[in-house]
DNA sequence: CGACTATTTGATAGGACTCAACCTCCGTGG
DNA sequence: CCACGGAGGTTGAGTCCTATCAAATAGTCG
């Protein structure tokens, strides 16, 4: 059920056997939910973490004369509070664009969980860095790029997001949310995100019928977006395994501990 | 010398005389930064955390075609690292704008105020917590409003976002950038940054002299941007100041220590 | 099958970009 | 003290990308 996390969170930063399993065994709740459903509200006092475990969800802002940006997505896989289960309340809402089901721990089970599996808190914190990493390229897909890199460049995210949580099928993955939607998160009009649709479709470079979306030139859709996955992996930040210099400091250190190494893992 | 830090700080979660103190007398250099200077440079190994406590620096990502984005400011009394300091590397780089005053902390100077100090570290964990708020509402900017309203939420943002640390006087604050910079910031042209500045100008919402601004109308503006301070202000997210039980158990724990604290407290 | 909702198409308008030139302010140096 | 050079700011003209408006088509679900 919970697969897709702990292929992330692995992927992240490789869990023990324990931490699998605390994961798995955790008291936890499924919901199905609804297309178009709020999860979290913005302003509402939060009571648990919620993981989106099939279907899409994404965070988004409303402005006062009702435009509506999506600042994130939330695929399978992903925590929707993610340390947000120290804030009481968020800036933003998180509602389902597709069909959905959401399995929630309570604020109890998690704040268990991470006291008994500190490498769990790691993988979770590092879940963040990525999200923020994220959030930061879309920045410069909505600053800098143009209708036609934007567009590529979100699925060619999608496709690499989904594919290291297993949801793909060859270059092939459920799309399945409209392109009122997507016009939301790329900050174009709806007729525009068609076209662009088209213009890609034309090109040859994805297919898309129904709500399965396939790439048939990946390579080409990158140059296009001038997409560079490394954004989505914070392992690839660092140079190599090797310690730094900065570390040194800490392998030395001996008495001191499980706090250090823990930083540095993260 | 840091008390915009200090101050900022301690709105966010007011910190006690000890922790204050602990900040002051951390050891720390101080660097004098030119204008247009990278202060950590993408995928560079990273060895410290600096402070910027005078001038304005941002982060940036740069497309292979030359085109920029700033993701975010760091004004005076921001972090440029924030808990990045765990991370050897980043994904993005982060320059002066202007002439700048950086205060620079090795890792092991903040690791072992960190350890001493949790509530510091809780602080700067929500001052993390501001930064993303604050990179939501621009993915808001970019993707939803207009020129004329991206410029003034940026100066509404600005202006507020200085006011905290002390750093205006009345409704002006310097603003040592370039036109440039606010165009890479806005996504929009040099030439209608400069457009747009002289909209408002003509309707009298600013003056902009040398590097000064003056809001003379705030609440005007702050309607055209459709500005609502609160994201900045994660306290306000919470429904009062009542402990939460998030805290007491982090409070509570007793054996397992610095780490859990390390994790939890951050 | 009917009522929606989502996608698509066509036509038109407009916001923002580009290009290119000009101006203004400063710091430097002869 | 003024000439020079460069960076930043300003203007004008023309174009293009993207938005809007409106309507038709296709899909979906009960």
């Amino acid at each position: 059920m919970i697969a897709p996390l702990l292929r992330k969170l692995d992927t992240l930063i490789s869990l023990s056997d324990g931490e699998k399993h605390a994961l798995l065994n955790a008291d936890n709740a499924t919901r199905h939910v609804e297309p178009r459903t709020d999860i979290v509200v913005e302003g509402a006092v939060r009571d648990g973490v919620n993981l989106v475990v099939e279907g899409f969800a994404c965070r988004y802002k409303l402005l006062p004369d009702g435009r509506r940006q999506i600042v994130s997505y939330l695929l399978p896989g992903d925590l929707c509070d993610a340390r947000m289960f120290l804030l009481d309340r968020v800036d933003h809402s998180v509602a389902t664009l597709s069909r959905a089901t959401v399995v929630v721990w309570s604020r109890h089970t998690i704040l268990d969980l991470i006291e008994k599996n500190p490498g769990l808190a790691r993988a979770f914190w590092w879940s963040t860095f990525v999200e923020e990493s994220i959030g930061r390229e879309w920045l410069v897909n909505l600053g800098q790029r143009t209708a036609l890199e934007r567009l590529s460049h979100l699925i060619c995210e999608m496709f690499f997001r989904l594919d290291s949580v297993g949801k793909t099928r060859g270059h092939s993955f459920e799309l399945p949310i409209t392109q009122a939607d997507l016009a939301d998160t790329l900050g174009l009009s709806v007729v525009h995100v068609n076209r662009t649709l088209q213009e890609l479709r034309r090109d040859r470079l994805v297919t898309l019928s129904g709500k399965v979306l396939t790439i048939l030139n990946l390579k080409m859709l990158q140059t296009i977006a001038m997409f560079d996955p490394d954004y989505l992996n914070p392992r690839a930040w660092r140079p190599n395994d090797a310690p730094q210099p900065a570390n040194e400091h800490y392998e030395a250190a001996s008495t001191e501990e499980r706090a250090q190494r823990r930083v540095k893992g993260f």
